[in-house]
DNA sequence: TATCGGTGGTGCGAAATCGATCCGGCTAGA
DNA sequence: TCTAGCCGGATCGATTTCGCACCACCGATA
């Protein structure tokens, strides 16, 4: 009989792409999932990956393996989730994941009023950029930004949030340095794995081609503030910055929608939903804000 | 996150009702069930058994977890029964199951010889009465005797072999004595599990009402070499005993005919087919033997 | 009533597992 | 060509887990 834990392993490892990677995913020394990798081979009787010299590659065994393995691993969240909805203590843990731009800007006042209102429930806050799935318990709830609604998975629920709009901002020297003639040139500034953004219409200012990448949200506002040149942020993120200021011509364009999404077995938690009517409330009352109407035009 | 090899212990707990049934079929010490319940109990935050004197019990929490644990369960037997059949050397594990008085009476130099032809297979006999699951992939290949082919499982593939006989012996000393006029009561002998024998239709010998249980067929046979009545057993094995005779006026009855069932995945292994045409070789040579042609009636 | 077979629970020493560390190989980029 | 950063693998001591023996309890039975 296969230890039914080291299909765990064996899952971080298809995924991870390398034994390292996944002993991190983990929270183990790699030496362990080497072992367990080894122990799984041997139980079964056959070769679950190639060893490469860049990682460990799943072999066609492997490939085979891996859709059971991943059914084992739906069963095995279906299982926590159902003895996790049946709890109605408002103690215990609560994972909410969100997008960084909401979390350091806008949410986290509020996110700390609600910790203090209630102390019983351990906070874990995922502001990571990738998005967490709900579906495979990764996080309880989930603020989301959704462009289409038609992308909004099915087996979720949401409630739906107020309208966030977004516009082009760049720094006021620089904006005013162009407006005397300058003519250094303005570069789009994007963060990294987002690609060359299709929303890059220009407006009055020009930008040069070449566009400036940065690794996450907090460098790319500080290149915009340095005067790299501009950049697409959410309005009530550049309206409230003292440097920056938009940029002429180019009207907020809508963004998307805020979603407050749970999945279907904790949101009958007691704690889930203490959270999603507090954030609720907090986000409607924000409404103006998010919609760009704080600042006059500039 | 739990670890996914406790709900294996779960599910042994779950069903055989108690920590000492379970650590038994797991094969550990029942100490080891106890900890690692508690242990998925904790990180569950929630009870899944109720600790009575009689053992452990499912709360409800517990039978709705149950569901997703077999689940798990069924995931993990398809990923092993893959891997398995992908296997296509003759190397490695072939688990056979068949019932007791076929393995000790007839097979059991059949199966040598298959050991000594296929040195590098590695051979498991289940013979303990229990009938193992196949679909479950507690074994490989069943040798079954089944009377009516509408009980075959559908899910199984099967090979039919020749027809199995039974008869009702005695011990020889003891028909003597009673054609010699002795009174003392004849009894029936059955296993003990298979209840009251209803194929107990009586022949020229009457017995006393009051069966004679013993717990395995090889008592059973020793019972009716001592003379304490008379018992059913295939010809193939009352004819070869020299202490044992037919009972007179008891014509053999047709017991069933014996198949050798495999199951979808494991059926193309090269060692199940070497298993399988080999046994089905040897069963055909053995065909008068079973049906009970060798001697002549007593 | 005494006993026996079953249950869960506990403490301790042995055994298996894990984590830290070091090593050699490979690759990309300076 | 060298170096930095990956990778897997091996080693060894610390830690965890396990099995064993033992206990208390309960119910049936002699």
């Amino acid at each position: 009989m296969i230890d039914w834990d080291d299909v765990r392993y064996f899952l971080a490892v298809a995924r991870g792409g390398s034994v390292r990677a996944a002993a991190e995913r983990l929270g183990v020394n790699h030496s362990t999932v080497l072992r367990r990798i080894a122990q799984l081979e041997e139980r079964l009787g056959a070769q679950m990956f190639e060893r490469l010299p860049s990682g460990y590659r799943l072999t066609s065994a492997g490939e085979e393996v891996l859709e059971f393995a991943e059914q084992m691993e739906a069963s095995s969240h279906l299982l926590e989730t159902r003895v996790f909805g049946r709890d109605q203590s408002a103690r215990g843990l609560l994972r909410v994941t969100l997008p960084p731009f909401l979390a350091t800007h806008l949410l986290m006042p509020d996110l700390a009023d609600f910790a203090r209102l209630h102390p019983d429930i351990e906070m874990e806050i995922q502001s990571s950029g990738e998005v967490a799935n709900l579906t495979n318990r990764e996080a309880d709830v989930a603020i989301r930004i959704v462009a289409d609604r038609k992308n909004l998975p099915l087996n979720l629920y949401g409630v739906k949030g107020p309208e966030l709009f977004s516009g082009v901002y760049i720094s006021r020297e620089r904006l005013a340095a162009w407006r005397a003639g300058a003519t250094d040139p303005i570069r789009w500034i994007v963060i990294d794995n987002h690609g060359i953004p299709v929303w890059a219409r220009e407006g009055e200012v020009h930008t040069t081609g070449v566009p400036f990448r940065t690794p996450d949200a907090e460098t790319q506002i500080a290149a915009a503030q340095q005067g790299i040149g501009m950049t697409k942020l959410p309005c009530f993120v550049g309206d409230a910055d003292p440097l920056l200021a938009r940029v002429p011509g180019t009207d907020p364009p809508m963004h998307g929608t805020l979603w407050l999404l749970t999945q279907g077995e904790t949101r009958k938690t007691k704690r889930v939903r203490l959270f999603t009517e507090f954030v609720s409330r907090r986000l409607a009352a924000y409404a103006p804000l998010l919609a760009g109407l704080s600042v006059s035009r500039d």
